[in-house]
DNA sequence: GCCCGTATGTTAACAGCGTTAAGTTAGTGA
DNA sequence: TCACTAACTTAACGCTGTTAACATACGGGC
């Protein structure tokens, strides 16, 4: 009687592959230039077919972002478990997530730079655990460490740590749309960025 | 036979009114919720008449946002133009920057955060002179001078503006697209950003 | 063994979008 | 008066995300 399994992961296996094609389209192009019917043709089903898996647009490609986000977790995890001065962890933990950046800006810009707030959707906001977040958190603890242990003349954990993601959101960012820009060089202003936040950290700001 | 002239008066005339009716949509929504038609319905007119004024959609809303950068950079000017601490001075560009932002979520948006770079297009980069790269040139001045007197540790003028420009950008855009986040607050944050990226600069990276 | 219900997928359509080609109208200059 | 041009409109093309209505096939209960 495994008919039910069968069907269920005959279902998992299209949902998978409605995630593959949207995917590969979505990191070539971009979300505004992949269409429903685009991802449709490639599987060769209707487009309609997708909204039995997918409420729309907006949580498939969500879906993906999701997958892919999950990797930076993993990366900055693996830096935030080894031992060591915790500012230099925090750096390279710093520069891992503006590389991920860089290296899949169409998921960095659909997670991090798409939307003016509409009204507060609590849905939404409920799971700040989402995979964004959760590399927010790594570099929250890390800043944590560099705190208990007198590296940083501020005191207010959390008031660091978003100033330090807002360093870095901000050259991931400007990099990723503004590609053209003269910059004196992707890495060296990479490098200045994270040096000169943290550095003002330990000086402490004012 | 001032016709000619009465002529290009209505003209200018009802360029005008194409601009203040598209402006007043794209402020209350936004880049992609602003069609040609409903401004067409505003100034009542057909939706093609538009095109007879500006190239295309990106050409409109590129004349709005042109219009409203250039108040940051008067207000720049003048903070510019004032003697004192050249950091101090600095510092007021730097908030007037993320400020002017806040204000304009929109326009700063559609400036600084919009598309991932298509291929390169000299038509457009040949004019860095437009008003968002004018912010940018008032900061870099300000920068120069910081070093000039033997403030910044770092000696690469361009390198720090570059820097600055991250951070500033990285405050304001993530105010702009996560104004949800449990921030510890508005101003605190823009505060902190700023101080730790100057301290920072003073300090020297490393 | 038949029938019903459900799961799965399709077709057609809606309402919108940016943009262009073709057509209309009015008014000036010759 | 005629021809030309500038200003504007209508109609259409080819997209978009999404929904409603319809088709089909298949397993569980009688």
């Amino acid at each position: 009687m495994g008919v039910r399994e069968r069907r269920a992961r005959e279902k998992r296996y299209l949902r998978q592959e409605i995630l593959d094609a949207a995917s590969e389209l979505f990191v070539k192009d971009g979300f505004e230039n992949v269409s429903m019917r685009r991802i449709a043709d490639r599987i060769e089903y209707s487009p309609t077919t997708i909204y039995l898996y997918f409420k729309d647009k907006a949580e498939l490609l969500e879906s993906i972002c999701y997958e892919t986000f999950s990797k930076l977790s993993q990366r900055l995890s693996r830096i935030m478990d080894q031992p060591g001065d915790p500012i230099e962890r925090l750096k390279r933990g710093l520069i891992t997530y503006i590389e991920f950046g860089l290296e899949n800006p169409h998921h960095y810009r659909s997670t991090f730079m798409m939307p003016i707030p509409e009204e507060f959707d609590p849905e939404k906001y409920a799971k700040p655990d989402s995979p964004g977040m959760q590399a927010f958190d790594f570099m929250r603890r890390c800043v944590y460490d560099c705190i208990a242990q007198g590296k940083f003349k501020i005191k207010d954990a959390e008031l660091a740590s978003q100033t330090l993601w807002a360093g870095i959101h901000g050259i991931t960012s400007l990099l990723i749309t503004h590609g053209h820009f003269p910059w004196v060089g992707r890495e060296k202003v990479v490098q200045s960025t994270v040096d000169t936040m943290v550095a003002g950290l330990v000086a402490g700001g004012k």
